[in-house]
RNA sequence: GGGCGUGUAGCUCAGCGGUAGAGCACCUCGCUUACACCGAGGGGGUCACAGGUUCGAAUCCUGUCGCGCCCACCA
């Protein structure tokens, strides 16, 4: 196609709908786990099935692919599989909400129904997001798409869940744990998010049993307890102080009076109580507490469970049973309050913990749960990390891992939900407790053991019952992700797909996730393939709006993906992410930067339009070419000189991808292609032509383009003579140093590539001269150039005609010495390279002068008036000593421009 | 209370031991046969502050201040 039926604007909608076809037609990142090459391998970070792509799912995307294209075109085997993962909570949340609108709760369906509500939510959304990625352009093998509750998946979860029960790291227990009292669920320590609220403190007063027996001279007959949670008071089952607290030594042992109760409760001593906090007393309810809970633990306090799983008191309650808990705290605290228990109350700031799919505050709650005993297993993911097994990009990343790791609690595991993996254990009905959710001590008493099974058992081992019912209860959808980098690929078969890309290569993902999912993958890994699952870990930025704010709903500040890809195009959008991907901090997208970056693609689409219609006819596989499609014939220095910068940045940007400075390699790419090829490059082929140089290094820039910008750089290769139909650019071999400028050529090549540079810095500073003194093309200039080198003479003399058609000078006279100033504009370029051009006749000198006298008049004034005022003493004693560094900064730099423009006015005069 | 990050041109950010950089915005000139989503030129910075190390510091060290984020059971 010539260039003349090209339009001059890149149009990226009917591309990138083109390519994706054909790409996918052709199945073309297929990875084949029995191909050549080295492996280089990557998991997808499943997306949720509940929503669609965000700005992080764009992100993260982008730079996974850039990865994967330039490895793809290194030569190695690349895989990059994709997938979905059905997100638990959050998913059964967004099914729940619309079965709400149809005035329906998921128990009116009953669990069965209600799953295969959410599976038909999943297929919908599952698909919406995937059809999203294959939009962005990523290159997964879509062959492989899995979903982590497939069929393959359940079975790596049942054989992790009973391999882990088997090693004994899976246990369950009666425990404290976070429930959240919307989502019916317990939640692991993470998924609570903890926010600082303005409470109270409330101070009350417990008096001492009246027995009268006990009460002795100098025992104070109450004590004053300090809480931020009144309500929980009616499940006191102590008061602690310290035991070497002098206030109450004497009361320790006795019982205390719980007010609003008729129970009463003893004084005990730990030493974990703090002296200095309130009272120094604090009260004890190990049902409702973590600390409390630990500490009833040791000292082996009843626990009184108050709640219902709604956070509704139950009959514990007493008077207050039924009652919601924030109305419950409302109305024990006017009661205390009249009833005189109430001492005082203070103003509080406290952490209170949230659930992170609703928002709901989390109740510390005590229930029967399943746990991962997750220190041994801990422990083999922070020594593949110490020894550098598994790595962190950026490095200090690994601080935070080792950190987190190294305090690791027991991960709760079951949820009380209906979506997800049903644990597999089953009980014998007739010997098991009736409510699995017990709050008394003593509920685990099963007579016979859960069966814990890879296959469905169909009686009970131990009294040959077939009544069996399976856990009720799902896994936490970080189980199932957890198994994600060797379940995809198989595992727990042994395929060849399993043995050729396990361990993968890097896992790329946001910080936010990193104890959620990489530390979970690390565990598990480790544990079930004996292996940590990836070499590298890069962990990028979180995206924000322009202000520097998290994008949400709420906030209405949320940047649609597809929106930006619709208005600027994909390959614009990839670009500009990459481009502000630098390590370390996080992403501020506006619109206004995305279309800097839509502009270097029309650069791109335009510079490729120009070559188009100078290539003609051109066979690249012509006698003009070597035999490996290298070593054209460079003619001229220039083609010398961007082959040389191409070189460099051949390396410059091979290297920043490695290292994973996406940043760095977009802008390496997109200065070489603008400022070196199209300012200057096309612009000397203007003159003369090389096409061989043009074709190498238009492909080999399109062929560095292609991992940031793979529709615009496949859609130009096709328009090139010699690109056949069924290739891609996706399939061609990266550039090396030695494939754009063979060793031998060079030396020849830089010495040649520095004659240009000296061209160039002559070009500019005579249109320097023009531009500053607002001489206008049309004028005619004559230019000297002074050099002391005999050899930048010979060159200059060489090129004095580019130098006047690009420069447009209309002359260029060399010289030996400089020129007297006179009359002239003066340029000095460095050392022994001056540059001169008389102004007579081109500049109104008169007109020159008087504006210049006009500037140095104001100037002057100013520097007078500001002199005066920093001589004057109250002015410099009195006056904000910034104002006064101020004023002393500008009158420094008013001076330097007033003997600048008195120099210039100087050589104006006559 | 710990940990991490960050403060550089009007804005967004690179640079992290050797003469202050980019993009955007701004000003001037220009429709030169790829591109006005363009070209040429220009203005603009005591690199948060204070000490120290060094021949030399935006860059290293110490401290101060500002701004983020994460973790932690002080009721």
């Amino acid at each position: 196609m010539s260039f003349e039926e090209l339009p001059k604007v890149y149009e990226p909608k009917e591309v990138e709908e083109k390519w994706l076809k054909r790409w996918l037609d052709a199945r073309l990142f297929h990875a084949d786990a029995n191909g050549k090459g080295e492996a280089f391998s990557i998991v997808i970070p499943p997306p949720n099935v509940t929503g669609s792509l965000h700005m992080g799912h764009a992100l993260n995307n982008t730079l996974q692919d850039i990865l994967v294209r330039y490895k793809r075109m290194k030569g190695f085997n690349a895989l990059w599989v994709p997938g979905t993962d059905h997100a638990g909570i959050a998913t059964q949340n967004v099914v729940e909400r619309e079965l709400k609108k149809e005035g329906k709760k998921r128990q009116d369906l009953g669990r069965e129904k209600f799953i295969e509500r959410v599976w038909e939510w999943k297929k919908k959304s599952g698909d919406h997001i995937v059809h999203q990625l294959k939009r962005l352009g990523s290159s997964c093998d879509w062959d492989r798409e899995r979903f982590t509750m497939d069929e393959g998946l359940s079975r790596a979860v049942r054989e992790a869940f009973v391999h882990l029960y088997e090693k004994k790291l899976i246990f369950r227990d009666l425990y404290l744990i976070n429930w959240c009292p919307r989502c019916h669920t317990a939640l692991s320590d993470i998924e609570v998010e903890h926010q600082e609220t303005n409470g109270s403190l409330w101070f009350i007063r417990y008096p001492t049993a009246p027995n009268p027996l006990l009460i002795k001279e100098g025992v104070p007959g109450e004590v004053i307890v300090a809480t931020t949670r009144p309500e929980t008071m009616l499940g006191d089952t102590a008061v602690a102080v310290h035991p070497d607290d002098e206030r109450y030594k004497a009361l320790i042992g006795q019982k205390l009076k719980l007010p609003l109760t008729d129970r009463e409760i003893p004084v005990i001593a730990d030493h974990r109580v703090d002296k200095d906090f309130g009272t120094g007393a604090v009260k004890v309810t190990p049902a409702h507490d973590f600390n409390d809970f630990a500490l009833g633990n040791d000292h082996k306090l009843p626990r009184i469970n108050i709640f219902t799983p709604d956070a509704h008191m139950n009959e514990n309650g007493g008077d207050y049973e039924k009652m919601e808990r924030f109305e419950a705290r409302k109305k024990i605290v006017a009661d205390l309050e009249e009833k005189g228990f109430l001492v005082k109350t203070e103003p509080h700031k406290l952490s209170v913990g949230h659930c992170y799919r609703c928002r709901t505050v989390v109740e510390p709650y005590l229930s029967l749960q399943w746990f991962v005993k997750t220190k041994p297993l801990a422990e083999r993911a922070l020594q593949a990390v110490r020894d550098g097994r598994t790595a962190f990009h950026p490095e200090n990343w690994t601080k935070t891992f080792v950190n987190w790791m190294e305090n690791i609690k027991d991960w709760c595991i079951s949820r009380q939900i209906w979506w997800g993996h049903r644990i597999p254990a089953w009980y014998c009905e007739q010997a098991t407790a009736p409510n699995p959710l017990l709050n008394k001590e003593g509920a685990l008493g099963e007579v016979c053991p859960p069966i814990v099974a890879r296959e469905t058992p169909t009686k009970c081992p131990k009294c040959g019952s077939a009544n069996l019912r399976q856990e009720e209860d799902v896994l936490d959808t970080w189980f199932s992700s957890g198994l994600w980098p060797f379940s995809t690929l198989g595992w727990p078969d042994q395929t060849p797909e399993l043995k050729k890309y396990y361990p993968t290569s890097v896992l790329v993902t946001a910080h936010d996730i990193i104890f959620f999912w990489v530390a979970r993958m690390m565990m598990f890994g480790l544990e079930m393939m004996d292996e940590a699952p990836f070499k590298d870990v890069y962990i990028h930025a979180l995206v924000r709006d322009a202000q520097g704010q998290k994008m949400s709903k709420s906030k209405g500040n949320v940047i649609d993906p597809l929106v930006i890809m619709d208005q600027f195009g994909t390959d614009a959008f990839r670009f500009t992410l990459a481009a502000l991907a630098a390590q370390g901090r996080d992403i501020k997208l506006s619109e206004q930067v995305i279309e800097g970056y839509r502009n270097f693609a029309n650069k791109i689409w335009n510079a490729s339009r120009f070559a188009l219609m100078n290539l003609g006819e051109f066979d690249p596989a012509g006698p003009t070419v070597g035999a490996n499609g290298h070593s054209p014939l460079h003619n001229t220095p220039y083609d010398h000189w961007i082959l040389s910068k191409l070189r460099t940045t051949v390396a410059a940007v091979s290297s920043a991808i490695e290292g994973y400075e996406f940043d760095v390699a977009a802008k390496t790419v997109y200065q070489f292609f603008w400022h070196d090829f199209c300012d200057w490059y096309l612009e000397f082929s203007k003159l003369e032509l090389s096409k061989p140089v043009l074709y190498q290094v238009l492909t080999t820039s399109l062929t560095l383009l292609h991992p940031f910008m793979p529709f615009l750089t496949e859609e130009i290769a096709h328009r090139l003579p010699g690109v056949t139909d069924g290739e891609s650019v996706s399939k061609w071999a990266f550039p090396t140093t030695e494939s754009v400028l063979p060793a031998a050529s060079r030396k020849t090549a830089e010495a040649d590539a520095e004659v240009v540079d000296l061209v160039i810095s002559v070009i500019e500073a005579v249109r320097t001269v023009r531009g500053e003194n607002r001489i206008p093309p049309s004028k005619e200039m004559m230019s000297k150039v002074f050099a002391s080198s005999a050899a930048r003479r010979e060159h200059l003399k060489n090129w004095a005609s580019v130098i006047q058609r690009l420069a447009r000078t209309a002359s260029l006279e060399i010289l030996d010495k400089p020129a007297a100033p006179k009359g002239m504009a003066h340029v000095v370029i460095a050392e022994g390279l001056e540059v001169f051009i008389p102004l007579e006749g081109l500049v109104d000198f008169a007109a020159e002068v008087q504006r210049l006298d006009k500037e140095i008049g104001k100037l002057k004034s100013t520097v007078d008036s500001r002199e005066k005022r920093l001589q004057d003493a109250n002015f410099v004693t009195r006056a904000d000593p910034e104002v006064v560094e101020e004023e002393k900064a500008s009158l420094v730099g008013a001076k330097s421009k007033l003997a600048r423009l008195e120099e210039t006015r100087r050589n104006f005069a006559t």
